[in-house]
DNA sequence: CAATTTAAACCGACTAGTCGGTCTGTATGG
DNA sequence: CCATACAGACCGACTAGTCGGTTTAAATTG
């Protein structure tokens, strides 16, 4: 394994300690002091606190944006696009737990103009599984009465508040939470002729 | 309108500022100013400024817990006991967002003391939540296969995460929010059996 | 290859300011 | 006269961020 650099090192301790404490529960010095380097080290790679704080948000919703973006481009069909984005989003929860929960938790310390670049792919993600509603709708494989934005906020919070009490070593693995999601969600959103299209794939329990 | 008292005008500046600037953004000097008192005032109601953040917590978990409890014990039916919960709980947003926001972005900073008592009642809401699905399975109007567990977190985390979107004067109602989530949700976790029954009543679109 | 230069990486004592909380004093109503 | 309700000056602890200096390592030169 690669000897790890000052700034990732700072990273990783941000990451448990910003979990187990909160952003404001946890000091630069004592953040240096687990990341094994020091004052002047941390200042030389992060202009602030709230630059870490940034760095960290980034390298999560970038990847989730980019990953959900190239993954659903591979389908045509709503359904299997809507499985492609739950599951890519899920299986970033073996990744990422600890990003998104200080993602979630601290939001609102982000300064302004960080805040203004991450809202920027948090709509562009929303956009994205809204499309996919609407394909959905005009493929006659989800129902046309649906609210494309309410259903949009339901699927979202659906898999988003899965960081609340996802354990990554509990009983429940990620695979079988995202089944029992898909299956229930799929179930709630398909019209008759989704149904078919659905039961000739694996999507339902 | 009846005068607020110092106590009542510190909760309302809290609630206002924590959400804005959150729980560290906001000084304890900065807020009793907003309220129009003083530390001396501040300091003679509450022990610290944790213990305002957990009255404001214990505010509203307790009034969801009592509301639900009530409303779910006037129903047999699970298909009524389910629509009850969620509607109770999504009412509540038009009196206490402001506290449900808090009650999330900041819960890692509350008092250990203070954090067992929480935890407390919201343990009590799962398993009242659970104890529903359960009853819908034994009586035969929810599906066999699911998972309590998960299907109760997808409800947890689709009513909770409402508050990250909602907006009390925004074009969509919480009675129209309210209505959809109903519909998908119960079309998700029915049987044919559940069906036939929701389908008399008003739950469905 | 060794000597020299240069720039980036890193250190930690220090500062200026902020914050939660205390304490003493005062006013008011019973 | 006394308890409760408040006011605001004050304190000690702590914090984000700075700055002058040192180490490290790579590039350049003779």
């Amino acid at each position: 394994m690669r000897k790890l650099t000052v700034k990732e090192r700072v990273v990783e301790a941000a990451l448990d300690l910003f979990q187990e404490k909160g952003y404001h529960g946890v000091s630069v010095e004592e953040l240096v002091e687990r990341a094994a380097t020091s004052k002047g080290g941390f200042y030389h790679h992060f202009k602030s606190k709230g630059d870490l704080l940034y760095e960290i948000y980034d390298i999560f919703i970038s990847y989730v944006l980019n990953e959900t973006k190239n993954a659903c481009a591979e389908h045509h069909s709503a359904i299997d696009q809507l499985d492609t984005l739950m599951r890519t989003f899920m299986n970033v929860f073996n990744i990422y737990q600890r990003h998104i929960t200080v993602f979630y938790n601290e939001s609102v310390y982000l300064l302004p103009e960080h805040e203004a670049l991450i809202n920027k792919k948090r709509t562009a993600y929303r956009k994205l599984l809204e499309q996919i509603l609407t394909n959905g709708q005009q493929q006659h494989v989800f129902r046309q009465e649906l609210s494309i934005t309410i259903t949009a906020m339901l699927i979202i919070g659906t898999v988003n508040w899965t960081y609340k009490w996802y354990k990554q070593h509990g009983a429940l693995t990620m695979h079988d939470i995202t089944r029992y999601f898909n299956d229930v969600i799929l179930r709630g959103v398909m019209t008759e002729e989704g149904y078919r299209e659905a039961s000739t794939k694996q999507y339902l329990l």
